[in-house]
DNA sequence: TCTATTGTCCCACATCGTGGGACGAAGTAT
DNA sequence: ATACTTCGTCCCACGATGTGGGACAATAGA
């Protein structure tokens, strides 16, 4: 997966992989460095640098002629949002769950055997959860990762079990048997609870959003750190958040009961 | 600027062109549809798609066979914005702004002429401006790019002034001594006010971020549809945003005392 | 049903990308 | 200050790599 040379183009294949360099760990690269990283000639890793430079997609800083992302991408990436229009029914769910929770709110969806954060607003407290766009989780840890694996596909929980349960922190779930378990409890409240299994000292909630066939397309999520967002705000804040859900679903065309079977039970 | 075509690399820069098909307006799009559109031939366009497609930079529906961006984008994307940090040190002020005012909050960074929308939280109200993260705008429309113009090098005030300045809207500067008699009031205002220059209908607050240089390195802005966002409301959080401005700015480093003195006089 | 258009595959050609090496500039240690 | 390393860029000959035409089956539309 690191090295995809699949692909027959060599040149394009090099350049990604000189953009999957830039990573907010190490957002300026020289070309020397890029060449050492990437087992390339100064030469071709700089006129790489060049190229991708004058197509705008990197930067420079001027003043040490090291290489930085380019506003480019963020274009492509409003593009990517777009296109997932998960992001754009649910936004208004975020939103009002920010607003209420004044915690960490994000949406994640599931690509594969993993999750990925496309849309989240900060809590303002200096102590929060702090998450990325385009930021890469396990299914198995966390709120939002549980609530989209408890509604997904059988054969994509099989491939999650078929390999080790990564242990993300001391509470992390890592027997399948037990997280199987959990899956059948998320799948009869309708969200998904994690004390601290993807971060250490956080709660998280998380409910599953469904499009009009009915299947998760992503996951609504709200955390904070346990010492503010303790377990009494949470079961304050999971009918908002199940009812916000629900709202994000039926904006994605979801007509089903699930959440009112739900809802009306609690 | 559209082909450019000072780069060597030719097979890198379709590559980017072709990603520079895809927008919001046109999320996806087929093999032949991208051949026709920059006249390559079906082949060529087609077998970019695979790689790009290989390397995760696009992603694929499976259904129809059409090309849409990959989730990658979202990453680089976030490479980006670390590196920004005027990005991180707004943000406080972005989520503080959008929960006083409850109307869409922005902020934009100069780029040459032009302006980018770097980080966004839109009103939760269904009738509300709409800006998108990577979305260009010019300096001379709108009162984040007023805010950015009125501080920005002497340079690029006459690099907007030497180009017919494009009329937006109905109330959009045109007029070169109009425009800079503006910018005058807005460095003795500390904030620039928009009466539906850049979006009919809108009103609009934006104000500068320094860092620590004394540079503006961004604008904080502010803005809603004025059946909502009246003068009066303007008014009440004008001084808001200027201590949100003052405070992101201190973020950044800045030790000057201009919002003190601003803040003063009102 | 027939027709037009789609995405993919194959292949011969030459264009384009490659890495080695040389160069001056900048930075670091002596 | 000098010697030394490391930096980014440039040049160039070689050949690997990307190219477009054409054929193909699959699909969508009439």
């Amino acid at each position: 997966m690191a090295t995809g040379d699949n692909s027959s183009e060599k040149s394009l294949a090099r350049a990604v992989s000189i953009l999957d360099c830039f990573r907010p760990e190490q957002p300026e690269w020289g070309v020397s460095e890029i060449a050492r990283h990437l087992h390339l000639s100064r030469s071709t890793a700089g006129r790489l640098l060049q190229s991708l430079q004058a197509q705008g997609v990197l930067g420079q800083n001027t003043a040490t002629r090291r290489y930085i992302m380019g506003s480019k991408v963020l274009t492509w990436s409003s593009a990517y949002m777009s296109q997932l229009d998960v992001a754009r029914a649910a936004r208004a769910a975020l939103v009002e769950l920010h607003r209420v929770t004044c915690e960490t709110a994000s949406i994640y969806v599931r690509e594969g055997t993993e999750r990925i954060c496309v849309e989240r607003i900060e809590s303002p407290e200096s102590v929060r959860v702090v998450v990325r766009r385009g930021e890469r989780m396990p299914l198995h840890a966390g709120s939002a990762g549980k609530a989209l694996l408890a509604f997904a596909p059988e054969e994509i929980v099989r491939q999650v079990l078929s390999k080790p349960l990564e242990r993300m922190t001391s509470r992390t779930i890592v027997v399948r048997k037990q997280l199987l378990k959990e899956l059948e409890i998320i799948r009869n409240c309708g969200y998904a609870i994690s004390h601290g299994e993807r971060f250490e000292d956080a709660l998280g909630l998380g409910a599953p959003i469904f499009d009009s066939t009915g299947r998760v397309v992503a996951a609504l999520n709200v955390a904070g750190p346990i010492t503010r967002f303790t377990d009494d705000q949470a079961a304050r804040f999971t009918p908002i958040l199940l009812q916000l859900a629900a709202q994000a679903s039926q904006a994605m065309g979801y007509r089903g009961t699930y959440f009112q079977s739900i809802l009306r039970s609690e």
